[in-house]
DNA sequence: TCTTGACTTGGAGCAAGGTCCATCTGCTAT
DNA sequence: ATAGCAGATGGACCTTGCTCCAAGTCAAGA
């Protein structure tokens, strides 16, 4: 896959994917005659890093855990803490977006109500 | 309250409460020779700028909500729009959120699997 | 062959949201 | 009265995560 093709599948620009490339975060993706061509698992990495930023991960957090990954079995505990501590956070910001949501929604009924 | 007082209670710097000020979204604070005095009203302010934030609104558009409130009732409609837009905007973070909780915990169990 | 268009690179620039620093002022305790 | 500490100010600087640009390469169609 070129890499417009990767860019259109993801909606992430262009430039975006060279950059995670630059930072490690993707592993240098083939060339041919010196223009990219994604493989099946830079697309499952791609995805990966997606849902971990999802998760509300940083960039730099994403590229540990690969880093890790690479590792191999070895660093399973440490990759399952960063996982366990993401939760953790991330199920503390749904608490509190739906708190939130509660309040934007007394605040919107108080706005039709003087409407 | 001094500036350390609210710094504690709410868990913000010093600097960033004087940044909020110097953006206008806190308005100016009284002062007792030079240093700063915060009333229950700013106090308010504090707390509102902090729900918005979690609701996802940026300094800016948390600004133009105020700016808006000062201008009076005829500005209403328009605060109203922004609050709805964000909690359409909140809603789909808060459920790819839950998405994204569901597949960090399927991985956990996976690595728990292998440990 | 020439042009067009997608792709490459390295590096600069940008936006948001702070964060830090040097310098100065003004209580307060010793 | 002197030291020490909290606070003030203006402005420089920082981090994250892109985003844009200039200049060059390459393949394919007219």
């Amino acid at each position: 896959m070129k890499i417009s093709e990767v860019s259109k599948k993801y909606n992430l620009p262009a430039d975006t994917l060279r950059y995670y490339e630059k930072l490690g975060l993707i592993d240098n993706v083939t060339k041919e005659s010196g223009v990219r061509n994604y493989s099946e698992e830079d697309c499952s990495r791609i995805e990966f890093i997606i849902c971990m930023k999802h998760a509300g991960l940083s960039l730099e957090d994403i590229k540990r855990f690969i880093d890790l990954n690479k590792l191999g079995d070895k660093t399973i505990p440490e990759r399952l803490e960063i996982l366990e501590h993401q939760k953790v956070i991330l199920e503390t910001e749904i608490k509190k977006k739906e708190e939130t949501l509660d309040y934007l929604n007394y605040k919107i009924n108080l706005y039709k109500g003087k409407r």
